[in-house]
DNA sequence: ACCTGAACACCGTTCAAGT
DNA sequence: ACCTGAACACCGTTCAAGT
C-alpha cells in the first residue's frame, strides 16, 4: 500500500475546484436555495453564535431546509467557511491606489483588517485554517504590497515588512475580538470583565507571578478603560512599525 | 429566567480551578493514570496527528484505557488542551536576565517562539482560544517584558512595543507551521508543495491576479528555496521592528 | 479511590430514494 | 435538477455501577 494522505488527498482550497455547481438564479429551486443565500446565512450565524457552535444541521434549520439539502450547493463543511472567509475580507473597504502617502493608507489598512477581525471573531482562526485565495482575499492582499512597496525597502525587504505589519494586525484583532467577544458572552462590559478576570488571577495562589507584572502595566497605563489602553498599544505598535520601516528604508 | 452564558457559566481556565483532583503518584493506582503522564501522551498525540483528530476517545485508547477514565483526572477536554498548552510554553529555553544586551536576548526569545510554534502547530490555535495563563506561559511573559522593559521606551509604549514584537512572530511561526504540516501531510518537499501549489493557483482561471503578484515577489526573492526565504523574511521583519523600537525610544 | 459500560445528544457525510 | 430520510461512524460528557 502506498502511504497518502488520508483518503482521497483533499483539494486544497474551495477556489481552486473546478466550477461551482451552485452559483445559478436563486428562486428557480423550491426553496429559493444558491451559494450566495447560503454564505450568507453562515456569515450571519457565525456573527451570532461563534465557530464552535456552527454545524452544517444548525445552518439547514436556519433555511428552512432538511440538513442535506446544504450539500447540493457545497462539497463540504470547510469549502462553506472558506465562502463565509472571503465574504467577510469582502467587507472591507481598500483606500485607492493614489492619493495619500504610503503611511496614511497603511494606517488605514490596518484598521480596516482590525476592525474587521473584532467584528467576526470566528474569521481569525478560519484565516490560520484555509489558504484565504478568495477574490476578497487576494484584493486585499493585493492592495497592502501595492502600499508597502512605496515605502522605499529594498525589494528583498518587502514581503518581510509586509508580514511584520499585517501579521502584527492579525494578532492583535483575534486576542481584542475574543477579549470582547469572552467579555459579552459573560455579560459585562469590557472594562468589568477586566476587574472580574483580574480579581481571579489576584486571588488564586496558583497564578502569583502574574500579579506584580499586571500591576506594573496598569500603573504604566494610568486609569485608562480598557477600549482606551487597546487603542493606545495598537497606534503606538502601528507608529513602531511604521519607524521601522522608515528605518530599513534609510539603510537601503 | 436570567439569561446565563450557556449553562453553569464555564469557568475560565485550568488555572482558576481549585485544587487539582489529578497529580498524586502515579503507580499506586491500577493504570498508572496521572496529570503529567495524560498532558504527555495528549502532546504526543497532537504532534502527531493534529488537533483536528484528536479526541478522548483516541487519548484514551493510546493510554489502554477506556474513554471515561480519564475524566477522574480532568474536568473536560478543554482543561487538558489548556494543560498541553502550558506545558509546550515549558520547552522555552528562555535567556538569562542579565547578560547580553535587550537586541540579542529579543531575538533569541523570538527565536524560540518561533520554532515552538512550528514544532507544535496545534499550539498556536491553542494559544489563541485560552487565557494562556499557565506558569510556563507567565514565565515567557515575564521574561518577554524584562527583555522589552531595556529598550530605553517611555512606560506607555512597552506593552505596544510587546505586542508589535510577539503578535508579528505568533502569526508568522503559525503560518510557518500551518505550511510546513501541510506539506509534510501531502508527501512532499516544503519546495516541491511551494512549486505545486504555485501551479494549482496559476492554472486556476478564477486565481488570476493573484499571479502577477507572486511572480514579483518570486523574482524579488531570487531562486532561494522556501526555507531560505522564510529565514530570510523573518530575520529581516525582526531587524525592522528592533529599529522601529530604537526610533520609538529616541523620541522618548 | 479509581475505573467501566451504557446511554444521551450531538456531529459531518454517504447513499439510495423520491419529486 | 433539486431535495429528503435513513444510516454510518464518529464526537464530549453524564451517570449508575462495579472493584
Amino acid at each position: 500500500m502506498v502511504k497518502a494522505a488520508g483518503k482521497g488527498a483533499a483539494r486544497p482550497s474551495v477556489w481552486l475546484a473546478g466550477q461551482a455547481r451552485g452559483g445559478r438564479r436563486g428562486g428557480g429551486q423550491p426553496s429559493g436555495l444558491d451559494r450566495k443565500r447560503i454564505t450568507e446565512a453562515t456569515v450571519r450565524l457565525l456573527d451570532a453564535e461563534g465557530l464552535a457552535k456552527f454545524s452544517m444541521r444548525r445552518l439547514a434549520a436556519e433555511l428552512n431546509v432538511t440538513a442535506m439539502s446544504v450539500y447540493w450547493y457545497v462539497d463540504t463543511k470547510d469549502d462553506l467557511l472558506e465562502l463565509a472567509l472571503d465574504a467577510a475580507f469582502g467587507e472591507l473597504r481598500l483606500p485607492d491606489a493614489d492619493g495619500d502617502d504610503w503611511r496614511e493608507r497603511l494606517r488605514a489598512l490596518a484598521g480596516e483588517y482590525r476592525s474587521l477581525l473584532v467584528r467576526h471573531p470566528w474569521l481569525s482562526p478560519l484565516a490560520g485554517r484555509y489558504l484565504n485565495i478568495g477574490p476578497h482575499a487576494r484584493a486585499f492582499s493585493r492592495t497592502v504590497q501595492d502600499v508597502i512597496r512605496r515605502a522605499g525597502l529594498p525589494a528583498h525587504g518587502v514581503t518581510g515588512a509586509l508580514s511584520a505589519v499585517f501579521q502584527f494586525v492579525y494578532g492583535y484583532g483575534t486576542i481584542e475580538g475574543h477579549y470582547l467577544a469572552r467579555a459579552a458572552d459573560a455579560g459585562m462590559t469590557p472594562d468589568d470583565y477586566y476587574r472580574h478576570a483580574m480579581r481571579a488571577v489576584t486571588e488564586d495562589p496558583a497564578a502569583s507571578g502574574a500579579v506584580e507584572q499586571s500591576r506594573d502595566i496598569m500603573a504604566a497605563r494610568g486609569g485608562d478603560t480598557v477600549s482606551e489602553m487597546l487603542e493606545r498599544d495598537f497606534d503606538f505598535a502601528l507608529e513602531l512599525l511604521i519607524a521601522g520601516i522608515e528605518a530599513m528604508a534609510a539603510r537601503g
